[in-house]
RNA sequence: GGACGGUUAGCUCAGUUGGUAGAGCGUCUCGUUUACACCGAGAAGGUCACAGGUCCGAGUCCUGUACCGUCCACCA
């Protein structure tokens, strides 16, 4: 054995002949399976430190139940990231000069594509660097024809159980990245602005209702003023009153829902920029004599019906504007700060606006059967699927009880296009490529849906889809038994593939959902390019090696918490590598196999069945899903009693002349090397896989220690 | 405005049915022996945020308070 253990020859050798030995595919092992559906990655980067935890966390599983004697199936891939992936192009694109709006459309989605394939190459290498023992063989991509087919199936039979639908209504809207966006993707930041007070004059003259905006330049959309029934201006309900800019009369409402005691207990309506004006609109639509309109277009500029002075104004410009035209009808201006939904990505405001758009019913269930969000509530609360840490499920069901209608529609070339046609006679056929002719009226001149789903509307049946993409696999490996991702895309990701797991299977798609952290830094930062406090998995793996950093990951973290990770930390790991290194190369230093077995003594046999009570234990974390003590267990163990007491014990006893006292010592303790690599092995795969190599033949049973049967 | 989490040794965190406080790192002292100084032996260091309550007994359960953090939200 080399005196020092150079893990950056060691890792590369090994994971090839790994790979090469096809014990990553579920198909060369026996047994009850086990299944883990790799949570694919964004293909539009390099991967980063959490990345490094999933795949550590996952790969542990996957290692313990392959040695534990099942058929381990990780079945990974990389997701397109529709929305996500085109924003980093756009930003690309920015670099290099290039606008993204001047780029064809066609010509777009093959430069993307180009993109997101060398990214997931790239990502692919990656994974195999951070160890992932994972099938390659099946593999899938989000794009893949197959995985595709099966969205299309799926967004088929919920159409038919009227669980998807198209309607106008209001979206949330980026101007800066042209697209919809559902309420998942929008946050809320705090603006400091002004709040108007603005006097409605009664149409026949005898008194004004006062009212508060931050919003002047939508004057001229507002279609009626709504005031709560028990408010100051109850009486002017049925009455109208002139839009201060453009002096249509419009007519006063009462509606419970306005608030008297905020602003002036008053509301103007403009349901084309506002949803909750929208919902009044809805339900007063009769007493309502105008149509909305829209006086803001997909630009965020004013359109031709918000009249010539407004009109081809920015927003902000029109606001000063429309508080000019108001003149004296404005009251008082006060400073005013509020929450203001903006862009998760590029954080410019978010635009209400009223738009055809695909939904998912999430709330009820017109057809037949249960609700999407009834499917979920059932399989959480009735234990079919475990949340781990239980927490989680009280903000999973929080999540539930609030949901919305899902908007799916995007308005973006990256993705997969909603394969809906148009005919002529406006009817809608589900279908890809173009049909034939129209089941309904036989046309054949049809006009192509453009929108695309949402990424997570894929996404969502990614456990599901993956194997029902190659025969037998959805029989033998659903439902899976581990979901392990992070818990910020518990709504997004997670309550989905539930909800879509069990309508399209009728079962769970998996049995537990174990959620990990945000890895921060040492000042519990979360790590980001502009902080300059990434690190860099790959990089520090060179440094320390993989298995260090993936120890550092593991110890001291527990499930839901956000990990802090510092080089701190990776540098004593890459010790432990050390001490295993060391360790075993003076067990293994004058080993000589005995031509018969030598007699233990009861020590001995203390010291192998303390190893085998450590082993246990370390099991017995493992399937808590408690890893950082079944880590911290194996660690300890192998350190402050192999080395430090056993090792040091046998030390004299292989230097006496007594040879069957010294057989029996390094009989001991090359039984218990094998037992501590075994128990080491899920958490540090490489240096416990390369002196397992260095073992002699007659104690290892395998060729490999990843296929070593555990006990 | 709602909800959730955290507060334990200098630092980062464990503490699984309530039973006399744990680990790693750091600090200090000593030590070079058949692996390893990326090492060994040993030591110091905590009124478990605060205030009540339940209990024979509370870091652990209950109530409240403070501070920190996160998420959600159509009060114009």
């Amino acid at each position: 054995m080399d005196t020092r253990y150079d893990h950056n020859r060691s890792e590369a050798e090994i994971y090839e002949s790994w790979e090469n030995s096809g014990f990553f595919n579920p198909d060369n092992l026996s047994g009850k399976p086990f299944t883990i559906i790799m949570p694919p990655p964004n293909a539009n980067g390099s991967l980063h430190i959490g990345h490094a935890l999933f795949v550590t966390l996952e790969d542990i599983m996957i290692r313990y139940y392959r040695m534990r004697g099942r058929k381990a199936l990780w079945l990974p891939g990389a997701d397109h990231a529709g929305f996500e992936t085109q924003v980093v192009y756009n930003k690309k694109l920015e670099r290099e000069g290039r606008s993204f709006w001047d780029v064809p459309k066609k010509d777009l989605y093959d430069e993307i594509k180009k993109f997101t394939l060398e990214n997931k190459q790239y990502m692919e290498s990656q994974l195999r660097k951070l160890g992932s023992s994972c099938d390659w063989s099946r593999e899938k991509f989000t794009l893949d024809e197959d995985i595709k087919d099966i969205v299309y199936e799926t967004f088929e039979s919920l159409y038919k159980d009227g669980l998807v639908y198209r309607a106008e209504r209001p979206v949330n809207w980026c101007v800066k990245h042209q697209t919809t966006l559902s309420d998942l993707e929008i946050k809320h930041e705090e603006r400091a602005d002004k709040l108007y007070y603005v006097k409605y004059s009664l149409e026949d003259g005898n008194g004004f209702v006062e009212i508060a905006t931050v919003r002047p330049e939508t004057i001229p959309a507002d279609v009626a003023v709504a005031v709560h029934p028990k408010s100051r201006f109850k009486e002017f309900v049925g009455k109208n009153v002139l839009n201060p800019i453009t002096g249509k009369p419009i007519p006063v409402i009462s509606d419970a829902s306005v608030d008297p005691d905020f602003g002036t207990g008053a509301l103007k309506i403009t349901p084309y920029h506002d949803s909750a004006d929208f919902n009044i609109w809805v339900a007063h639509k009769k007493e309502i004599p105008d149509l909305p309109v829209s006086v803001i277009d997909r630009y965020g500029k004013l359109t031709d019906e918000a009249g010539k002075e407004l009109r081809d104004l920015k927003i902000k410009e029109a606001r000063d504007k429309s508080l000019e035209l108001l003149g004296n009808k404005l009251i008082k201006e006060e400073e005013y700060s509020h929450e203001v939904a903006v862009c998760y990505k590029c954080g410019s405001v978010i635009e209400p606006r009223v738009m055809m758009q695909w939904f998912v019913r999430m709330t009820d269930a017109p057809a037949k059967g249960k609700s999407l969000r009834d499917l979920a509530v059932n399989a959480v609360k009735s234990g079919k699927i475990k949340i781990i840490p239980a927490r989680f499920g009280k903000v999973l069901m929080h999540w539930l009880m609030n949901l919305r209608d899902w908007n799916i529609s995007r308005q973006i070339v990256w993705g997969i296009r909603i394969p809906v046609w148009y005919c002529e006679n406006d009817h809608v056929i589900i279908s890809e490529p173009v049909p034939e002719k129209c089941p309904e009226c036989n046309s054949n001149n049809f006009k192509a849906e453009e929108d695309v789903f949402d990424t997570w509307f894929s996404s969502g049946q990614w456990p599901f889809a993956t194997l029902m993409t190659k025969r037998g696999d959805f029989q033998k490996f659903y439902p899976t038994d581990v979901m392990e991702t992070g818990w910020d895309i518990l709504p997004f990701w997670v309550m989905r593939m539930i909800m879509f797991g069990i309508y399209r299977t009728g079962k769970v798609p998996f049995k537990t959902v174990y959620l990990h952290g945000l890895v921060r830094d040492k000042d519990r930062q979360k790590m980001s390019k502009s902080k300059g406090n990434v690190i860099n998995p790959l990089e520090v793996a060179e440094t320390y090696g993989m298995d260090a950093l993936r120890m550092s990951l593991i110890i001291g973290n527990t499930a839901g918490m956000d990990p802090i990770i510092s080089e701190d930390k990776i540098r004593g790991y890459r010790n432990f590598t050390t001490k295993i290194w060391n360790a075993s190369r003076f067990v293994l230093m004058d080993y000589t196999e005995p031509e018969k077995k030598p007699k233990l003594s009861a020590r001995d046999r203390k010291n192998i069945r303390d190893m085998e009570a450590a082993k246990n234990k370390v099991s017995r974390f493992i399937e808590k899903f408690d890893f950082n003590h079944a880590a911290e267990t194996a660690y300890h163990y192998f350190w402050h009693t192999f080395a430090d007491v056993v090792i040091e014990e046998s030390k004299p006893r292989l230097k006496s002349d007594n040879e069957r006292d010294a057989a029996a010592a390094r009989e001991t303790l090359v039984t218990i090397l094998l037992g501590s690599l075994k128990m080491l092995h899920p958490f540090m795969p490489f240096v416990t896989e390369t002196v397992y190599q260095e073992l002699p033949k007659k104690v290892r049973r395998e060729k490999f220690l990843m296929v070593e049967h555990w006990q």
